[in-house]
DNA sequence: ATGGTCGCGCAGCGA
């Protein structure tokens, strides 16, 4: 199963990208985010001509994530299934993908390290550990995908010095991730790329792309169950090319049946 | 780190 993970930047924006994209790679599961696009507006016509099966979560102008499979998609859950009350902004959607099951997420951004976005990103972090240790099974096939806002590691980052005080690489938002890895999560990428400096994600600003000043914050958070299955994996850097890029690239997964 | 750039939607915010 080809499994990948992309902040589209807008699915209105990038449509023919992204489906000039399916048509390239080939994935089994797509998992989107910020299509910033509502329900009604989601183009399930385009990607059913295609062969996926698609299941959206959107608010309209900001946020929305998305799932396409063409291996099955059942038990559609639209973000937080707990008992509070439900998170204002769509971020996360659950699917069964071909007997993983899988999780779209657009982590909030943080914005600054004393931006009230800050508390809501930590706080959606342990939200979303809840969520797993009340629904899922870490001995099972679950894959949570998307933009995590976090760079994990240093490596993740083209210069650690400039981002000091700043969020994706503050201290409390790698102790959330690694309470994802606790439960039971890796990040996959990782594990089959050892080396450091290779990003998913570059501000559209001051050439950053082309002088590699990006960081890696979209990422594949497999069970290490489905983590052991896993065989190759890339960052598809052709994607962030050309004409009308998002400013993510995909990251992509494959895993042996 | 953001002057830089995008997307949304028509000013300025968010990333």
């Amino acid at each position: 199963m080809r499994l990948a993970t992309w902040n589209v930047n807008s699915l209105k924006a990038r449509l023919q990208r992204v489906e000039d994209w399916l048509t390239d790679v080939q994935p089994d599961v797509v998992c989107l985010q910020e299509t910033k696009l509502a329900d009604t507006a989601f183009p399930a016509m385009t990607f059913e001509a295609l062969g996926y099966a698609t299941a959206h979560h959107g608010e309209g102008r900001w946020n929305g994530v998305a799932i396409l499979s063409r291996v099955g998609l059942t038990d559609v859950q639209a973000g937080f299934d707990d008992d509070d009350a439900p998170d204002k902004e769509a971020r996360l959607l659950w699917a069964t993908c071909g007997g993983v099951r899988v999780a779209s997420a657009y982590v909030p951004n943080g914005r600054a390290l004393d931006n009230d976005h800050y508390t809501y990103k930590l706080g959606w972090l342990a939200r979303l550990r809840a969520h797993l240790d009340l629904h899922d099974d870490p001995g099972g096939a679950v894959a949570v995908c998307g933009d995590f806002n976090i760079a994990p590691a240093d490596a993740d980052v083209w210069d650690p010095a400039v981002f000091e005080g700043a969020t994706h690489v503050s201290a409390p938002e790698r102790a959330a991730l690694a309470e994802l890895e606790r439960w039971g999560l890796v990040d996959v990428f990782r594990t089959l790329q050892p080396e450091p400096g290779l990003f998913s994600w570059w501000d559209y600003r001051a050439g950053n792309f082309h002088k590699r000043h990006g960081m890696r914050i979209d990422l594949v958070m497999a069970s290490a169950a489905l983590a052991d299955r896993a065989t190759y994996a890339v960052i598809d850097r052709n994607a962030r090319k050309g004409q009308a890029p998002s400013d993510h690239a995909p990251v992509i997964v494959d895993f042996a049946d």
